[in-house]
DNA sequence: TTGTACGCGTTATCAC
DNA sequence: GTGATAACGCGTACAA
């Protein structure tokens, strides 16, 4: 436990007979202190070994260069991407950032969040848990002046900044797709629709089979709570055994229409001649499966950028934390063989 | 810009005609602090709507609750279940969890692993950059006293704490599963021979080989920089180009075996019965390709967890800093469809 | 251009 | 069982 001692701008003060404030202003390129001076003490704080402190700088200026993250699981292709985005954003702003996972738990949620406060994050991406309603917890960061961002997962009330992808849009091209390829009675894998983006892809869903003069047949639409590969394959199952079975599956996730491929081979249906399958996120599994899964892109590390951005700009603007701000990304069908029936 | 007065000790000192040390001490559950006094204080710290600044906190105890993570990428399957693992423990045990990317570049790990320093973090866990060769930069928290837990891609000479799975064994029990297999030219993919866990994985490989009398081709033996999707394809077609093409592969990870199954397949050879393939880590991918792929388990989540815990026990045992603890995994061959020639 | 002095919020030491 | 005081390292208003 001999642990070196650290070296303080006091101590280069007194080495270099300048003042402690002098330091601070030089290793910081105040304006007021001349170029040589600067020089000079930088070049001393290298020789010495001086690392500053920032948890000092943060207490001194209320404020810490730290981007909290309140997610659901980071071990999802769609989030570690989505992570991955922030983290080099944010660090190249010299920013670092801290991470936190409720695993769908609104409890895990609240408490994260207030650990992330009491650390004194400089503002906070989130995407809500499965399981969250209540949104006050995130009310003390806005008394604060500490901006959020919400992605992917948002609100409907809370007003901040917000970036999302058009799941409306998405969920009824989607359909239109499998409705081109010659699918008359689509089924849908929806998500919980306590959260908006299943919630709207169910409605992109609704809207284009309205349009299209197709019916809406309640047992072809299944509700899963996780859109897991187990629940992917119980909802597959059940399709394939109704009287009428479905020719074409829309699902809110890949796993589940990754499953519902694997499944419906299994029982010698062809895909995507009796049954056209897309799903959603273009997760790497949906270009392994054979055949290769058509999805909606869903472009993570373009919207943690924007997140980390939102939450840099913010100092500069020194915005009202009030307004809400919604970026709206659009998304890309990739068509692959899973629903490619006219060629 | 209207944000609220955080309350501070302070402000419940004077409420309560307390001083701030007897507030300090009483939410910290200090032992001289009557019960009663206690719950008067923290009633009214709840009540005012108090929240501890770690900030202040950490600096006073010159140590953060802070744990942080040095790897090259976050999304990749290991990497990212890696991490959950370890910000599961944090958490619980009250720390957070700051995370950076190196890229693979030695030059970012070197400036993350400043900005972590100076970020005072309590604990450090990091998987080497490919590039990585000089490992200096980290001799800075090791004079500090903080602990560092390698993990994966582990340095051969730095004492520290390291969490490492057996790569030698796990390399020769996949050579051996395809020569029990009935393979008998063993082609490897292997990985960066710089990074210990790809030249164990050879080196099981090769002693394997030796050891079944079957002879060692170089031509079989494929050095690839990243083991990408776009190496894995090169070297398949490279591998089934050659007059004597292999009949067996043991990938030193799961994507390039995957990019070997498929193009494999496009090339009219049944696998496993013409080629048999092994891959190593068993990402998602390897249980969904077409035929699923034999892997090699590689047990992330408990990596992380015991990586996490060497720090918290650091701080207990206030142990010597200069010794090298290591902790090896062992791993199990997943045997699947891609390998799987005798029934 | 540089120095002085104070405070950010907390906790440890010493005293009573 | 509780209080007064100093200190952690830094940044800045004010003074020079």
């Amino acid at each position: 436990m001999n642990q070196k001692k650290e070296v303080t701008i006091y101590d280069i003060a007194r080495e270099l007979n300048y003042s402690p404030s002098t330091i601070s202003r030089a290793l910081n390129d105040h304006k007021s202190i001349s170029k040589k001076t600067i020089k000079v003490i930088k070049k001393a704080a290298l020789e010495m070994g001086y690392r500053p402190n920032s948890l000092a700088a943060s207490l001194r200026n209320n404020r810490s260069n730290t981007i909290g993250i309140l997610i659901s699981r980071i071990n999802r292709p769609f989030m570690s991407t989505l992570i991955s985005g922030i983290e080099e954003t944010a660090r190249k702003a010299g920013f670092n950032v801290i991470i936190s996972q409720s695993n769908d738990s609104y409890e895990n949620e609240v408490d994260n969040s207030k650990v992330l406060y009491d650390s004194r994050v400089g503002g906070l991406i989130v995407s809500l848990a499965m399981e969250t309603r209540n949104i006050e917890h995130f009310q003390q960061f806005r008394d604060q002046g500490i901006p959020i961002v919400f992605v992917d997962r948002v609100p409907k009330t809370f007003s901040s900044y917000k970036v999302v992808i058009d799941n409306y849009t998405a969920g009824y091209n989607a359909t239109k797709h499998l409705i081109d390829q010659g699918c008359r009675r689509i089924a849908h894998f929806a998500g919980a629709q306590r959260r908006n983006i299943y919630e709207d892809r169910k409605k992109g869903y609704l809207d284009a089979l309205s349009e299209y003069g197709l019916p809406i047949d309640k047992d072809l639409i299944i509700h899963a709570k996780t859109l897991s590969f187990e629940e992917g394959e119980k909802a597959t199952n059940k399709l394939l055994d109704l009287p009428h079975p479905p020719d074409g599956i829309f699902s809110a996730n890949d796993t589940a229409a990754v499953s519902a491929i694997i499944c419906a081979k299994k029982r010698g249906i062809n895909i995507p001649e009796d049954l056209a399958i897309i799903g959603f996120n273009d997760d790497p599994i949906a270009s392994i499966v054979d055949p290769p899964l058509s999805t909606v892109t869903h472009p993570a590390a373009k919207m943690g950028k924007i997140a980390a951005q939102r939450i840099l700009e913010h100092d500069q603007k020194n915005a009202d934390n009030n307004l809400s701000e919604v970026t709206v990304l659009s998304t890309e069908i990739i068509v692959r063989a899973s629903s490619k029936r006219i060629k």
